[in-house]
DNA sequence: AACCTACGGTAACAAAGGGCACAGACCTAA
DNA sequence: TTAGGTCTGTGCCCTTTGTTACCGTAGGTT
């Protein structure tokens, strides 16, 4: 922990700051898959990512949900920032996408950090940034976009983010991450896999190149 | 000015900060309709609403636009705010929706305030809690529901921010705001008509009850 | 009055995407 | 090996939304 927290942050944190954080934090390592976070849930504490990937997803009363971003190495969930701020539930899923290890901060620390430490003001500013950009792509996205490219978009930050050229899910899955109907999904993967752009298997998809 | 300032901001603002913005801050009063920012464009410093209507929006390249949401009084862009802590450009377009009254302040002062007032990083922490949140909202909109239901929330809100009953736009404006296409809008527009929930009139629309 | 332009209504058609149904392939466990 | 479940492919049809085209009318201008 000490070695990835001096790696990613040394140079945007004071030494005392990182200090504070490896006693404060608690360090959780949890395998891809699992959900960290939940709509309704009250947080207590805010992640940051040593390494790994987390989704975070938006859902509907009706149980629609729509991938809103993933959260990569060095960074934090805003939207959870401005629950713990504000005292409210959390207004989004946070699912692991990848093996991830990431320290847990609680929520007065952070705040008192706030005043302490510029370091971690500017890295709290950031990521607020950084999320409101990401939520504007996202609304792009939906907005002015057809599921085609859109499905390219995913298909391709989803080899960025694990990594790997071979996406280990099902249309179903994919279906939901875009809000749409497994049908269509194996519609349009079958039309790119015609334009040699990759290559579906069962239960995963070789990509080649989109 | 001070009035307003003391009215909207004295309960959460320290008085040497309110000081300072009156010292530091430039009043602007806008009239409706104007673009107050642009997309491309560099910021140097940020508004403080202290009355009317912000409408902000998104456009992509092919210039096709989105309303995001409106900015009312006490609130402040926090997508500005980005723009300007990363020096970069503006990711959106401001257009005053109503005669507006605002102070702007510029960014240096808006740093230095946020090591030196708690209530002003309060302030900022909030507003990009609420434009976060708000984002959120425009996602579900355009995500999950259909274009009679974001109409119908399109136009309670207009009547909302205006305070009138009576919404002053052209099909063709509200179409752009909802980045549909005129011929759309005036179907769902009859249709609401013949519901009785409004009555259509050259240039603006009674709403009746939504 | 004659003219022009902006605005709104409407029909007809097109395209994108979603839903249903069913078939075949694969996988695992009994 | 057989049975049952899961995953994918595909045809058909429906709904929603977008597009084009054309018309009537209100309002302003000359």
């Amino acid at each position: 922990m000490k070695e990835d927290l001096l790696e990613i942050f040394s140079s945007h944190f004071e030494q005392s700051l990182i200090d504070e954080i490896l006693q404060e934090g608690r360090l959780m390592e949890v395998p891809a898959g699992e959900t960290i976070m939940d709509i309704g849930q009250y947080i207590r504490s805010i992640p940051l990512l040593l390494s790994g990937a987390i989704k975070v997803l938006r859902e509907d009363e009706e149980g629609d949900e729509l991938l809103l971003y993933y959260l990569e190495q060095g960074e934090t969930c805003s939207v959870t920032m401005a629950c713990c701020m504000g005292q409210t539930k959390s207004e989004i899923r946070a699912i692991t996408e990848t093996d991830t290890k990431m320290v847990m901060v609680p929520v007065q620390k952070m705040e008192e950090w706030m005043a302490k430490y510029k370091g971690w003001r500017n890295y709290v500013f950031e990521s607020y940034q950084n999320r409101l950009n990401e939520l504007l792509q996202t609304v792009d996205s939906i907005a002015f976009k057809n599921l085609d490219q859109r499905l390219v978009d995913y298909l391709k930050k989803k080899v960025e983010v694990t990594n790997d050229d071979r996406i280990r899910n099902t249309h179903q899955e994919i279906a939901y991450d875009l809000h749409t109907s497994r049908v269509v999904v194996s519609r349009l993967l079958k039309k790119l896999e015609k334009m040699k752009k990759l290559v579906l298997h069962r239960n995963y998809i070789h990509v080649i190149d989109l």
